[in-house]
DNA sequence: ATAGGGTTAG
C-alpha cells in the first residue's frame, strides 16, 4: 500500500521539473524519473506530462506514456486527444477520439470537443465536423461556451458562414474568443466588411482579435489597412509584428519588414523565419544568410521554416561549400527531414549547388517522389552540364504517371536546350500545349527560342518570337541575341539588339553581346560606336563581363 | 490537471 501511494511531495518536485523542461530529451529523462519513483499512475502528473508532450510536438511519445496508464480518467484522455489534435494527422486524432469514447470511464465532456473540432477545421473536414457536431448534441454540450466557440471556428473555417453565424447569434454568453472565431470565419472567406463590422460591434477586443484583423488585411493584400490596425492596437505581441513583417516581405517591401523586425522587442522563431524566407523569396539570398547567422549566433533553435528559407537562399547563392555546411547543420538539427518541403528544399539546395550525388541519393530515398523534387533534380543536372540526365528524369517522371505542370515544362525545355535535344524539346512543347492544355508562358517561349537558337535555327526562333500571342520578355530576345552571337548572324543580331535596347535600355549585357558579334566579324568601327552610345546613355559595363 | 490565433519548396 505504501509503495503504491508515493508521497505527494515527490510528485510535486517532478511537476516542478516539468515546468523548467526545455527539450524533448529532458522530457524523456523526466519520464524515466516518474517511472523510477513509481509516480506513473498519478493522474494529475500524467495529465501535465501529456500536455508537455503536446508542447514539444511529441504526440507519439504522449501515446506511449499514456499506454502505460492502467486506468486513465477522462481528463487524461482529453490531454492525450489534445496532444494528437495539435500534432497528428486528422485520422490519428479521430482514432484516439474513438478509443476515448469506448474506453473512458465517463462520456466525453466539454473539454473533449474543442481540440477535436480544431483538428477538423484545420483539415477543413466538413463531413467529419458535422458528425462531431451531432455527437456534441447527443452529449448535450452545445451550449458550452468553449464547445460552441470551437463549432463557430470550425464552420467559419469551412466557409459555412451561415451555420457559424446561427450558432454565434444564439449564444447566451459570448466572450472575446467567440467574437474572434466569428471574425476569423469572415476573414478566411474574404469577407472583410463583415469582419470589420463585427470587430467594431464587439464590446471588448483582445490581442488575438487585433492580430486576426491584421492577418486578414495582410492576406487580402491591403497592407495599408493592416498597418492602420497595427498602429491603433493598444498592445502588440510578436504575432502582430510577424503578420505585418510577413505581409511586407511577401509584397517585396523588405525595407519596411526590416524596420518592424528591428523594432520587435522579443523575436520568436516565427519572426526570424519571416525575415529569412522573405529575403530568400525576393532574391536576396545574401541578406537571408546574414539574418540567419545573426539568429544562429544568438543560439536560437531553428524550426523547419527557418531551415527551408536558409536552404532556399543557399540554392540561389549556388555555393557548394556553404551547401555542405548547411546540409550538415540541418541533418544534425532535430528537424524532421522526411517532411516533404524540408526534403524538397534540401534536394534543391544540393542540386543547385552541384552536389548531384547527395541530391540524387536524397531523391532516391523518397518513397513518393513528387513533381517539385523531380524539378529540383532536373534543374541541377541541367545547370551542371548533364541536360541529357535531366531529360531522362523527365521521361521517368512521365512513366511514373506524374502530371507535369507549367514549371516542370519550363525546366525540361531548358534542359533540352542545354543538351541540344531540339526535336525532343519541340515534342515536349507540343505535349504541353496539346495534351496538357497548358498555355505557354513567356518563359516557355524563351526556352524554345533558346533551344532553336542554340541549334542554329535562327529564322525559326525569330518566327516563333514574332508569332507569340503573349508579349515576349527580355529573356526571350536575349536568348535569341545570344544565339546570333553564337552563330555570327550580324543582321538579325542588330534587329534583335535594337529591340532589346528599347525593352531594357540599361542592361549592359545586351550591348556587350552585340559588340561581340561585331568584333567576331572584325567590324571594329561598329564596336567603338556602340561603346560611345553606351557612354552617352551612362551605361556601365558590368564587371566580369567580357567585351570579346 | 485539459479548451481559441500565425509562416513552408520547384
Amino acid at each position: 500500500m505504501l509503495a503504491s501511494s508515493p508521497s505527494s511531495s515527490s510528485a510535486l518536485s517532478v511537476a516542478a521539473l516539468l515546468i523548467s523542461c526545455r527539450s524533448l530529451r529532458s522530457l524523456e529523462q523526466i519520464h524515466a524519473r516518474i517511472i523510477r519513483k513509481g509516480l506513473e499512475q498519478h493522474p494529475v502528473l500524467a495529465t501535465r506530462f501529456l500536455s508537455f508532450c503536446a508542447a514539444f510536438s511529441a504526440p507519439a511519445y504522449a501515446s506511449s506514456a499514456f499506454d502505460r496508464l492502467s486506468a486513465p480518467n477522462l481528463i487524461v484522455w482529453n490531454a492525450l486527444l489534445t496532444a494528437h489534435a495539435r500534432h497528428s494527422p486528422l485520422p490519428t486524432t479521430v482514432a484516439v477520439f474513438n478509443l476515448l469514447r469506448r474506453r473512458s470511464p465517463v462520456p466525453p465532456d466539454a473539454f473533449t470537443f474543442p481540440s477535436l473540432l480544431s483538428s477538423c477545421s484545420h483539415s477543413v473536414a466538413l463531413l467529419l465536423g458535422f458528425s462531431v457536431h451531432a455527437t456534441i448534441l447527443r452529449c448535450g454540450l452545445e451550449a458550452d461556451v468553449f464547445v460552441r466557440t470551437a463549432l463557430i471556428d470550425f464552420y467559419g473555417k469551412c466557409r459555412e458562414l451561415g451555420a457559424a453565424r446561427k450558432l454565434f447569434d444564439s449564444m447566451r454568453h459570448r466572450n472575446e474568443v467567440s467574437w474572434t472565431a466569428m471574425i476569423v470565419g469572415y476573414l478566411s472567406s474574404g469577407d472583410l466588411a463583415s469582419a470589420r463590422s463585427l470587430f467594431d460591434e464587439m464590446p471588448k477586443r483582445n490581442v488575438v482579435t487585433w492580430n486576426a484583423m491584421i492577418d486578414g488585411y495582410v492576406k487580402s493584400g491591403d497592407l495599408v489597412s493592416a498597418r492602420q490596425f497595427f498602429d491603433k492596437m493598444p498592445e502588440r505581441n510578436a504575432v502582430s509584428y510577424t503578420s505585418l513583417i510577413d505581409g511586407y516581405a511577401k509584397a517585396g517591401d523588405l525595407a519596411s519588414a526590416r524596420v518592424l523586425f528591428e523594432q520587435l522587442p522579443e523575436r520568436d522563431v516565427f519572426s526570424w523565419s519571416a525575415m529569412i524566407s522573405g529575403y530568400a523569396q525576393n532574391g536576396q539570398p545574401g541578406a537571408a544568410l546574414k539574418i540567419f547567422l545573426e539568429m544562429y549566433n544568438q543560439n536560437i533553435k531553428p524550426d523547419e521554416f527557418v531551415v527551408v528559407g536558409l536552404m532556399s537562399a543557399c540554392s540561389q547563392l549556388g555555393s557548394l561549400t556553404l551547401a555542405k555546411w548547411v546540409d550538415l547543420y540541418v541533418t544534425r538539427s532535430s528537424i524532421d527531414l522526411s517532411k516533404a518541403h524540408v526534403l524538397a528544399a534540401l534536394i534543391d539546395m544540393n542540386s543547385k549547388c552541384g552536389n548531384m550525388e547527395r541530391a540524387a541519393s536524397l531523391f532516391e530515398s523518397m518513397p513518393n517522389k513528387d513533381l517539385i523534387s523531380y524539378c529540383s533534380l532536373m534543374q541541377g543536372y541541367s545547370l551542371h552540364g548533364a541536360g541529357d540526365k535531366a531529360v531522362g528524369l523527365f521521361r521517368q517522371m512521365l512513366e511514373e504517371g506524374l502530371m507535369p505542370d507549367s514549371i516542370t515544362f519550363t525546366v525540361v525545355l531548358a534542359a533540352c536546350s542545354r543538351a541540344g535535344l531540339v526535336e525532343e524539346g519541340r515534342q515536349y512543347f507540343d505535349l504541353m500545349t496539346n495534351e496538357h492544355l497548358i498555355v505557354p508562358s513567356p518563359d516557355h517561349y524563351a526556352c524554345m527560342v533558346d533551344l532553336l537558337g542554340r541549334a542554329g535555327r535562327l529564322t525559326e526562333a525569330y518566327e516563333l518570337i514574332r508569332s507569340m500571342p503573349v508579349e515576349p520578355h527580355a529573356g526571350a530576345w536575349g536568348a535569341l541575341l545570344g544565339a546570333c552571337r553564337l552563330h555570327g548572324d550580324i543582321s538579325l543580331g542588330e534587329t534583335i539588339a535594337r529591340k532589346l535596347f528599347e525593352i531594357e535600355p540599361t542592361n549592359a549585357g545586351n550591348y556587350v553581346l552585340l559588340s561581340n558579334i561585331y568584333a567576331v566579324a572584325d567590324r571594329w568601327a561598329d564596336v567603338s560606336e556602340l561603346r560611345t552610345m553606351m557612354r552617352g546613355k551612362g551605361i556601365r559595363k558590368v564587371p566580369g563581363c567580357t567585351w570579346i
